[in-house]
DNA sequence: GCATTTACTTAACGGTGTTAACTTAACGAC
DNA sequence: GTCGTTAAGTTAACACCGTTAAGTAAATGC
């Protein structure tokens, strides 16, 4: 029964409604093998209903990954109370990884996951506002302890520094995410593990702390 | 029209027409998006024929990973001609990293997708063989490089360091696969990306090199 | 020569994402 | 007040999916 016009708001309170409903089961089931008739069925409306706020099951996908972005990205910046630039770089290591490895279907959803790429066009996230942009809020560590002078001297591109901290925690995190089951491997602590690569890229990249 | 008893011979020979033709499809489009219907029109059967052979699509799947799992550690074997441990390891990290960016999907397939844990009961490939199974491969790698006393003294753990090194490695290639499309970073050389990874790792692990 | 078995096929089932067609409630105009 | 019109839902239906059941034809064992 169909009651008549909604405002703006309840528009949005029900897109959101939708939101988190299909997060709770995309990333406890996966997202293949969650229904939109499930989704539906959990806020009390019709299948078909979703498509009047969303133009298919991906476009829900979509908006679940941009306020999740978001909210990484905010519970992150906590960190930058850290004063050491060093010591922040590792607390948003350990950080990142902490999500990843408390929430791993959410992170599989979000960085392991087949995706259409994300183009900040298309998004309501601002790139480049370390608030919104966890790749820029590491960008911005990283370029702290540059300018503290503390990385290797040859090493003068922020980026590829950036992408390659980025690189060897998401490695350690989505191994033990996909495969940490898996009986071909004698697997080590995954805490060890996250502690030797973190251990490891600060010894690779800056220079000797004598 | 179904001639009748075929030899063993003849039903192994089915077998890898479907797996070939299965890791054809799912490799250019994605495991989900291939129906049985489409890999059994490629090889000319029925759909239902297929599961004469297998008992259903992730048993495929698992065929194909078996197979090409063995395929990568066969030809990741060749760097063990190069007498330097530590150079052999590099070469290793950079076998690996090849394979990754070259076929990416089959990358993905074997890595990256969600996947039932692999349980060496249930292969055909010998764990523990480093001509069969890529992870001992590394772990032989590295052990060499360990007896070599190459490593940092407090680095006692040949399957944590294996451990690591792969997870630096992946992380490039994965993150690569997955997003290297996506516009919210401005990503780095994945050459660059993935040299000083190597860097990293070795100077992070080894010691001083006076 | 005939029942059986093997290797297949077609038909069918329950379920999927999605679209089309329908229903009902609230609004604006008169 | 009533009468379109429209918004916000619904149910029905479509094409397709993985998979299973039932059917079919050819070669074998006896």
């Amino acid at each position: 029964m169909p009651p008549k016009p909604k405002t703006e708001a309840e528009r949005q309170q029900l897109r959101t409604l939708i939101i988190d409903a299909a997060r709770d089961l995309f990333v406890t089931r996966g997202v293949e093998a969650v229904t939109m008739r499930e989704i539906a069925k959990r806020i009390g409306y019709s299948a078909t209903s979703i498509y009047l706020h969303f133009a298919d099951k991906e476009a829900v996908l979509r908006a679940i990954l941009d306020v999740d972005m978001l909210a990484l990205a905010t519970s992150l910046n906590t960190i930058l109370q850290i004063e050491d630039p060093v010591e922040r770089m590792q607390a948003l290591g350990y950080g990142y990884a902490d999500f990843a490895l408390s929430f791993p279907n959410h992170y599989r959803l979000m960085f392991m996951a087949e995706r259409i790429p994300c183009d900040p066009e298309k998004s309501s996230l601002q790139k480049n506002n370390a608030e919104q942009d966890a790749y820029f809020l590491l960008k911005t560590v990283v370029n702290d302890v540059y300018l503290a002078g503390r990385f290797k001297e040859e090493l003068q591109d922020v980026d590829l520094i950036a992408q390659v901290i980025w690189a060897g925690v998401h490695g350690v995190c989505s191994l033990e995410i996909n495969m940490a089951s898996d009986k071909w491997v004698n697997w080590a602590d995954i805490s060890a593990r996250l502690q030797l690569m973190q251990t490891v890229l600060i010894r690779g990249l800056l220079r000797e702390s004598t």
